[in-house]
DNA sequence: CGTCGCTTTGAGGTCCTTCAACCATGGTGG
DNA sequence: CCACCATGGTTGAAGGACCTCAAAGCGACG
């Protein structure tokens, strides 16, 4: 069940001050003064593994700042295939589009922590702050770019391609969040890299144990080891 | 090559508002005495077929309003393979993200006509105009979005829901643009369509020609007529 | 220690690609 | 005027990359 509390550091009114995503959220765009009028309007919220955070198609009561894990966002057609769209990692931004409902459904791979508003308050704020609008555009554009990567890589990849892809791309964010290691965190199944990758499991888990055979790649639970970078970024160089 | 005009229609300084595109392009966001400082910015560039309007990674000096025909955005790989990821129409908006280079290349199919603004000039005017600056947040997220169900077809759907996919989407596109009709425009080569679709060229033609036996489809140059909406949204329906 | 969820591995099949030839159209110049 | 060629589209045959189906392996957990 997702727990709630308005206020999870203990420390009222400057919760988003010690905020450790700060900087690299839709909240750098802020100053002191106006991040501790925000925290009026936070709510800090957790869902536990497997927890839906919400359904495609549902009312966007809520948007949402990722504080926390990791979770998948998909979209489902009616017949079970699944895409996953993307992977939110601390930092990220769900409900950019402060639409009415949510184009795509999301939930905890692992525990998510997340920093959750209102989207009508969020959306009175925005209006008020145009350069958090400037920074909200900025991660729009920036989601689009990364969207229009993974549609090249979906329709024109190779399946190996597709996995190299996908490990050196989740290298760089863990990077970028300051974790940098040769261990590449991988919290998700089999299948949900299948339904990112537009492959199937068996495809995936095949690619992935002939890198591991090859000794480029070590595999590891919940995640990779990159033991061979310039042979693993050989097949999908520029 | 392209031929630009400060002036296209005839009548200084009222450009803008005698624009066929003004209320579904960007510009809606804009009031009348705003839009004669924004004439002040624009040029009316023209592209013939198969010119190229900007490559993939080059210097944006440039954001345009797609004003008159349809151009093919797209990204290459070094071995040539080529990704559409969107093909741009009446209203629609290049250079959403206002960055310093170009994420995708971009050329005309038809004959284009685009409204252009320097991207910095532009860029200043968007910090002074914070509901222009919401529109542009609004077509980034609708794109956003876009590209999410692109995600989905590319990675989950097959060949024949593809390409019926891609002839309803185009159908809805000139529809919302008020050139409703049995006939589908489609200025594009099947070479066009495969890339947009993560196919070959030969698919995309013996699917289109299957659904022609099957009389679901008749083809026309430069186009398709639908002659039954019904049996073509059946293997797509939600 | 048995069960459950996830992963690995194998065998066989299929959807789509590749390669290749042929066809339609339209512009060009002898 | 029409042979000629260029461009884009259609169609066929064969092959392959990936999928599906199936079974076995492996921790984790009660």
């Amino acid at each position: 069940m997702v727990s709630v509390s308005p206020c999870p550091h203990g420390y009222p009114g400057e919760a988003c001050i010690v905020c450790k995503v700060r900087h690299i959220s839709v909240c750098a765009a802020l100053s002191a003064t106006e991040l501790s009028a925000l925290d009026e309007l936070a709510q800090h919220v957790r869902f536990s593994q497997r927890e839906t955070i919400f359904l495609q198609g549902a009312d966007a009561d809520w948007v949402y700042n990722i504080t926390g894990g990791v979770a998948r966002l998909y979209t489902l057609l009616p017949d079970g295939r699944r895409q996953i769209v993307g992977f939110a990692l601390p930092g990220d931004f769900l409900g950019l589009a402060m639409g009415k409902t949510h184009p795509f459904g999301a939930d905890a791979i692992e525990q998510v922590s997340a920093c959750r508003f209102s989207r009508t308050a969020f959306s009175l704020l925005i209006d008020r702050k145009p350069h958090l609008l400037r920074r909200l555009h900025e991660f729009a554009t920036h989601e689009l770019s990364l969207a229009q990567d993974q549609m090249t890589l979906l329709g024109r990849r190779t399946a190996e391609e597709k996995v190299i892809m996908f490990l050196l791309g989740m290298r760089e964010r863990w990077t970028r969040l300051g974790s940098a290691s040769v261990t590449v965190h991988l919290p998700m199944s089999r299948q949900d890299m299948a339904d990112f990758l537009g492959l199937s499991l068996e495809t995936v888990s095949r690619t992935l144990n002939r890198l591991a055979r090859e000794k480029v790649i070590i595999l590891v639970p919940d995640g990779v080891r990159i033991t061979d970078l310039e042979r693993l970024i050989r097949p999908v160089a520029a």
